[in-house]
DNA sequence: CTAGGATCCTGTCAGC
DNA sequence: TGCTGACAGGATCCTA
């Protein structure tokens, strides 16, 4: 899915698009998609809370989207403006077989599309956002977190290894499976490093390297996401422009020209050079 | 309490 | 071509 970067990309797209219009029509075509009874109301603003985009209506609702895996959000209206799960949706025709719920605007309609059905729209108060259960639990963001903060969290989980545990978004929020294997790389840890091996320099270095890659992600505009034409005319992924490490397994390491490896860390798909980050510490 | 694995769901791809 | 298993940019639930 998207990860935060992905989503604040998405939360300044789609502002130029939806604010101020009005919310119309919903018509849920998964009921896992949709959580709660559908509004209407003119949108008043787009917040973000980790991975987790919030759709204030003037009256005192408010829409609480999670792409998880596999969303989308897609607007048509006189142009399209598509963002998240990179697919052929963001150009074909729409609904398909994977729009899930439609939400039609005065002037647009807006697609949430998504294939593995793991994400989802739900309805509340505006005054509930802030004590839902899943916004509640969310740690700060690698802006605000402190050093003390996450050292002292990864005391408490000392036997788990680092990757799984940056994951965590109650431990620090922003980070998937793409940012935390790129924050690891650029801070030479090893992602099977047990937390409790971390040094506070080292925490001092995921948060910053954290916070490096995905403000420069969110400056050329969420670039994961995007694809473009390549001189062959077949289609590429900024990802692969971007990325040290993701995807790239079997390729040189940047930094010393070693091949780069791709293990399994708590079911996840984890990339690394085994040479610039060492499993035991220096 | 922690740590690890299974699970939700659909689709694609590699290998036979 | 058809089948099978592995895997997937997330998070929660269950078990030991």
């Amino acid at each position: 899915m998207p990860e935060l970067p992905e989503v604040e990309t998405i939360r300044r797209g789609l502002s130029q698009f939806i604010v101020k219009k009005k919310l119309v029509k919903t018509t849920i075509l998964c009921d896992k998609s949709f959580i709660g009874a559908p509004v209407t109301g003119t949108v008043k603003d787009i917040r973000r809370f980790g991975k987790a985009l919030i759709i204030d209506l003037d009256n005192h609702n408010s829409l609480m989207i999670h792409l998880r895996m596999t969303g989308q959000l897609i607007y048509d209206g006189k142009e399209r403006y598509a963002a998240g799960h990179p697919s052929d949706n963001f150009t074909a025709k729409l609904p398909n077989k994977q729009t899930r719920v439609i939400l039609e605007f005065d002037d647009g309609t807006l697609y949430f599309n998504d294939q593995r059905k793991f994400g989802f729209i739900k309805a509340l108060p505006t005054k509930e956002v802030e004590s839902d259960a899943f916004i509640k639990k969310l740690a700060p963001e690698p802006w605000t977190i402190t050093v003390d903060e996450l050292y002292e969290k990864l005391q408490h989980h000392k036997n788990s290894c680092i990757k799984p545990t940056i994951l965590d978004q109650t431990i620090i929020c922003g980070l998937g499976n793409i940012y935390a294997d790129e924050a690891l790389f650029l801070s030479h840890i090893h992602p099977e490093r047990k937390c409790g091996t971390i040094t506070r320099n080292e925490a001092a270095l995921i948060i910053k390297n954290a916070k490096d890659v995905m403000e420069k992600s969110i400056a050329s505009g969420g670039s994961t996401m995007a694809t473009y034409v390549k001189a062959d005319g077949t289609t590429g992924d900024y990802l692969e422009l971007f990325a040290n490490v993701f995807r790239r397994e079997g390729q040189p390491c940047p930094h010393c020209g070693t091949k780069l490896i791709k293990i399994k860390v708590a079911g996840r798909g984890t990339h690394l050079c085994p040479h610039c980050q060492k499993r035991s510490q220096e």
